[in-house]
This record gives structure tokens, sequence and C-alpha cells, in this order.
DNA sequence: GATGAATGAGAGTTCATTCAT
DNA sequence: CATGAATGAACTCTCATTCAT
């Protein structure tokens, strides 16, 4: 199950390699996207990206590997596209939650097939959980906010509230995005799903004696985050 | 992509083969849920059978069949397990959420893995898309509620709340299953999801203008139920 | 490649017996007949006869014997259709000639696919070389005929003058019978067909100086009839 | 019936690669020719040929299409020991006739046992029908023959006698090549037949209606030819 | 480095044949 | 005798991976 090497093999260092390189994620990319894993393979993949097996080799080790760097690719770029939104601890709640929905509405329109048989269907096959990965930085952001909004702050379980709104805003933007895509682009369904999570955090029950300002005990927030 | 025969190839008639196709179909379910849809090969879930080959393509004609009939199979428990479950329309729209909200959880605990694999894995290879029957169900009787609840019934938009709640609920569910199996007992979970719903359809903005009923236009929803 | 047991493992005394071989040997011809070799298979037969795959192989030892079989009844059946046919060795060789010709086509007329497929695709799998066996019959007349007619019976090389009569009659009848079927109920095709063959022997080189009148040397013509 | 792919998968650039195709034909046609077609699985063709399965499949992307290449090899073989008799349309009748009977000889002669099982045996699995193609040119050709022999054209109905003259040399020479391989060699067996032909050509009967010189009305004799 | 020919384990599937019921 | 469940050798074909050139 778990092989050894998921890192590439070498690290290109001139520019043709890093063409070659290019070329191998490129085609990977559109085979998967286009005729699914189960179509995905290393000879198929190296033709379409007309550079011989063998080259496929050099760069990447198994297929495994493949996957792992077409996951971070697509993450890299996900993040790429989220590096001009600035989150900001004295911003409003709302502002803040707004903004939580849009970057996810936003970075589900980067390749979405692409993105969705990454994280539902080869998930196993060496694919970094870069939507976990994505939504710890989110999630440890939305800590922090709670940390500077007091009232919020003294919720009675802030984890479970957590994750009930992660994984609402997740799921609601990502079957949107396989079979609702015209939901997308309407502002009625950002402004619903906003809705949808403040009115879940404005009535939640608070804990009066819950004084501590939100540092989680064995915080699993961080540890994926610098 | 779509071959012909999925259903089985022979019905067994003889004691004997029952037990045979029984053995077959759990064999099958151990591997998926033990080593995934990567080791699962009729080979060996022959073997793990204790059945030659030849058996099981006897019953099934290929091995999409058989994950064809595993679906079928969970599906069938899912019901089974649902069928003392009764709706009624004049009951309160509290009441009624907690009931949906019971349900799936209910429903998740059953071979949660296997649910898990035949849902989002293997979805493509001949899985009956139960979750999606399942849903519809709920779905319908989700409209049916909101047509003896006048005040609910004028939704600006039932069709996206509709679409909201549904995929919060099975998302929420789903992931609490996969990874937060202790949340799963709370009843804490249980209460917040319901107030999750609740609050959502709460405060959604009325329509004045809107006095039809909700019967929806084209109505997805009634056309896979009787 | 040859197995041991060619005939068949029981004869039928019963009634039912007898029914269920014919109900057999029906299913393997129209098998044979609508799907070729490559479909013909034991289960298959046997499912068509509407009998167990055991009661089969109660009666046919192996798949070889079905075709032996099936070959046998062809045989038998064109036998029987010739029964009425009627050789005397004083008529006039044109007679002779028209009836043997006339013989031929008549033979070619009876399940004319399955004559092809059992003397054809699968003349190997244990079919009985009926069409050899027929042959020899007329052959054996042949030389009869020729030895009543002494002019004939001078031919130089009439072993020769025999293989090339058989042959062209014969394949020109079941290339007429696979692709020109016009042809086999024009009476020119006949006429023209005894035309050939009476032609090439009008003009056959005589030898003075054979006397003895036709019997072969050693005659492989009447080791298989009595 | 009819797959897609019979061609060749991939044109081999390499020497190497020449040869390892050169093993698999050979050996292909060794085990076709001596053990019939019943014996002949890819596995087993690849490890006659001492080339892995893999090789076989990498460049034949089925069974049939090793028949097929088979088949075309065989009839490239036929068509350059051919190459080098003329035929000229102000030649004798007589003359023409004994070349065609000649050639078909000659043809007949060329892995006979190959040529025999794929016209007849596996005729169906993808394998040119070049006997067809073959005599499709030399009917061609004996038209010609005939718009230029005024007294021949004008016969009553020359489709038929071609039909016949065609099928009985070919019918003759096949059999004495399976089963009287001692005919081919003889002078006589070849004075035989080209008598057989004109014999038949000479009586033929003449329409005197008839003048126009042989243009068939639906040419099924050109259509293969350019 | 790049190439692509070669490999072979292994997967899906068929079907002649046996034998317990 | 009849049934049909069970068997498993055999067959076609794929694809990740290696390695000589």
């Amino acid at each position: 199950m778990a092989k050894t090497p998921i890192k590439q093999r070498k690290e290109p260092k001139q520019a043709r390699s890093k063409a070659t390189v290019n070329a191998i994620l490129e085609a990977a990319a559109h085979i998967l996207v286009k005729d699914g894993y189960g179509a995905f393979n290393t000879n198929h993949v190296a033709q379409k990206a007309g550079v011989s097996i063998g080259s496929l080799y050099q760069y990447f080790p198994n297929k495994e590997s493949l996957i792992a760097a077409l996951s971070l690719s697509h993450v890299t770029q996900i993040r790429d596209s989220l590096s001009d939104i600035e989150f900001s601890p004295d911003m409003k709640l709302e502002t803040f939650v707004q903004l939580v929905v849009k970057n996810h509405i936003k970075l589900h329109r980067i390749n979405p097939k692409l993105h969705h048989i990454l994280t539902k269907e080869v998930s196993a096959y060496g694919a970094l959980n870069h939507q976990q990965v994505l939504s710890d930085e989110i999630q440890e952001k939305l800590y922090w906010m709670m940390k500077y909004h007091t009232e919020t702050a003294k919720l009675k379980n802030p984890q479970l509230i957590l994750f009930m709104i992660m994984n609402s805003v997740e799921a609601i933007t990502h079957t949107a995005m396989s079979s609702k895509m015209e939901y997308l682009d309407s502002p009625l369904f950002e402004a619903e799903l906003v809705r949808l999570v403040l009115g879940f955090l404005s009535e939640a029950e608070r804990d009066p004696t819950n004084t501590e300002p939100f540092i989680p005990p064995e915080n699993p927030v961080t540890k994926n985050s610098k």
C-alpha cells in the first residue's frame, strides 16, 4: 500500500527539463480530466506529453508520484490565486465570512473537474489532501477571528461548530460545482451561504464559564501550517 | 462506459448457490472495506469467498455487476433500517427536521466504510447512486412539508435552500462518519445539525408575491418515488 | 488433438432419450448456423435445447462427439434425400452425368449453411468428411459406368480425370451455394455443368494399349463402401 | 464481428523491433501450419517467437490482427512471385489459359498449408480474402482477353462461364495441393486442366444477337482493380 | 540524458467437464 | 436418470516499470 517514494526523483534544473516536466504534468491533467483515472496510465501520459516513457520515469519515480505532483501543482495554483485575498483580524465577522465564502467559490472554479478527481476519485493514490490543507489555513484564521471577537469566543463547542461550518461550505460549493454550475455565478448563492454560516454562529449557545480565549487543547488545525 | 449487463446473470435457485452468492458478496464487501477498490479484483474476491472464479462469473457477468449488487444490497439494508421511521405531513417543522437528521445519522452507521467507498471511490463503476435516491425521497418529503407549512412555503428560492440544506446535512454527517466517529454518538452533534437547518430556514427571505404553494415546475424530486 | 471417443456414449433406447438427443442436435445445428462455430459451446447448446448440461454429457461424451453426431445426422439426411435416385449401369453416359450433377445440386440444398460450416470451418473438429464419403459413392459408380462404356474405359488417366471432374462439380456447386444462390435454380447452370464434364470426357485422350477394363490398382474408392 | 483495429498498432522503427515483429509472424505461421488454428493462441505465439507477450501486443493490438498481418504477408509473397508473369491481350487464348493455369499452380506452391488454413479455416477471423482478390485480377484479364477474341466474345453467358472456370481451376488446384501433391508436379495435370478450360470454352453456346463485346452490366470483376 | 523496445505479473473472462444432490 | 452448481485451466489483453542503446 504505502510504497516508498512520493516526491520527485530529481529537481529539474535546466530549462529543458522544466519544460519536459511541465508537458508531462499538463498531459497528465488533461487525461485525468478528459478520460478519468481509469484511462490514466503512464505510457498514455508520456505519449500525450510527446515524451518518451523513459523520460517520464526520469522525473517521476512511479505513477503515484505523478498524481502527487499534479496535486501539489494544483494546490499551488489555488494558493497563488488566493494570495491576493487579505484576512485581517480586525474586520467584522460578517465581512470575514463573506471572504471565506468568496474564497471557497473562487478556488472551486480552478480546474474544477481536476479538483473533483483529485479530491474524490484518487484521494487514496498519493494525492495530498490539499482540501484539508487549505481548509486548515482558513480554519486557523477563523480561530484567530474568534479570538478577537470575544462575544463569539465564548461558544460552547467551537470545534464542532467549526467542523460543521467548514463542511457545509465545502460540500455546498463542491456539489454546486459538480452539478449546479449555474449556482456558482449567482450572487444569491453566495449570500445564502453567508447567511447559513452567520445564522448558525449568531444563535450558537454561549458558555459563560468559558473565559479561555480559544487556544484549542491539542490543536489539529495548526499542525499543517507554518 | 455503459456496458450492457449490470444485473446478476442467474438467480440462484438451490440453497447451495444462494450460499455461494452470499459468500461472494460478503467477500467483496470485506475486501472493499479492508483494502479499497485498488485491491478489489475478481480472483481475489472468489478466493476470499472460498469459491472458484467460475462460480463467481456464474452469478455476476462482470466485475461491475459485483459492485452494483453490493450497492443494491447496501441500499436495501439502509431502506429496511429506515422503514420504521414515519413521516407525517402534519407534524411540526422542527420535529420533521429532527427526523431527517436522525435518519441521516442512522443510515450513516450502516457499514460506514463500505458506504464511503461505494459513494465516493467507485461511484462511477456501476454503483447505484443510492445517496441520491435516498436524498430524493427525503427532499420530496421536505417539499411536502413546505406545502403544509404555509409560512415556509413562501420562501423566495426554495430550490436553492433545499439544495443547501441537503448538502450540509449529508456532508457533515458523512465527514463525521469518516473522521469524527465520536460525533455521531453525541446528542449535541444532532442538536446542532438541527439548529443549523432550522436557523437557516427561519431566517430565510420570504417572497410576499409568491402564493403558489410549492409545486416544483419540473419536479426532479418525485421522479424516483411512487 | 485426437481425443479418444467420438461415438456416442449411449444409444438412446427410450423415447424420451431420443427426444433429448434430437433437441440437443437441433439446438447445436441452430447455433452453428446462426452464430458460427465461435459461439458454439456446450452450455449454450444445452440451454438452447432446454436440457441440462449434465444431460448433454449423458449422451455426448464431449464437444467433438456433438459435432460428429451432427455431421452424421446431416449426412444421413442427405443420403435419405438421395435414396430415390437410381443409378443403373446401362444408362447413357450423358444421362448418368446429368444424374450426378442433379444429385450434387440437390444435396447442396439441404441445410447449406450447416453444410458449409461442417465441411469448411470445423472439418478438423471431429466432423466426418462426409463430402468425401458421398463423393466416393458417386466416384465408384462412375467407375462402374466406365466399365460398361468400353470406349470410355480406355482413358489414358482415369484417376486424374475423375479427380478433376469430381472437384469441379463439387467446387462449382459449393461456391454457387455460398455466394450465387440464384444459380442453383437455373437450368442453364445445370446444363453447363453437364457440358463441362462431358466435354472434358469426350475429348480425353485414349490409350489403345489399355485393354484392362478399369479395375483400379489400389482402389481408394471402394474402401469406404461395401 | 467487425472490431475496429485490424492493422498493426505500431510500425517498428528500430532494427530490433523489426526482428521482433518478424519472429512473431514466423512463430505465428509456424504454429498455424503445424498445429492449426485450435492451438493458435497469443501466449503460445509469443513463447515460440522467444518474445514476451507484452511485445506481441506492442505490435499487434489483438489476435485477429496477427492473422490479418499473416494474410497480408502471405498475399504479398504471392503477388511478388507472380509479378514476373506478363499477360498481353494479343496472345492466343490457349496461351493465355496456359498462363492462368500455370499461375494458379505456382501460387499454390507458396506455403500451401498456410494458404489452406488462411483461406479455409480462419477466413472469418480478419484474413483478407486474398484468394478472391487474386482471382479478381485474373478474371478481369480473362474478360479483357474475351474482348479481343471476338469469336469468344459472343458467348451466351460469359459471367456463368467465368464463374465455372475460375472455380474449377481453383478447386482442382487447391485439392491437389491438399491431398495429391504429386499431381502438382505432373505436366499431364497442367495439360488436362488447360484442356478442361479450353474444351468448355470452345463448345460454349454463342449468342449471334450478342454483338456487344463484353462490358459486363454490373461488373463485379473490376471493382477491386484499378 | 533521452529513447522506446521489452518485460511479465496479473487482471478479467470463458467454457469444457465433473459430480453431489 | 436429470439437474445445475461448481470447477479451474486456459486465454486475451493491460500497464507499470526496466534497461540496452
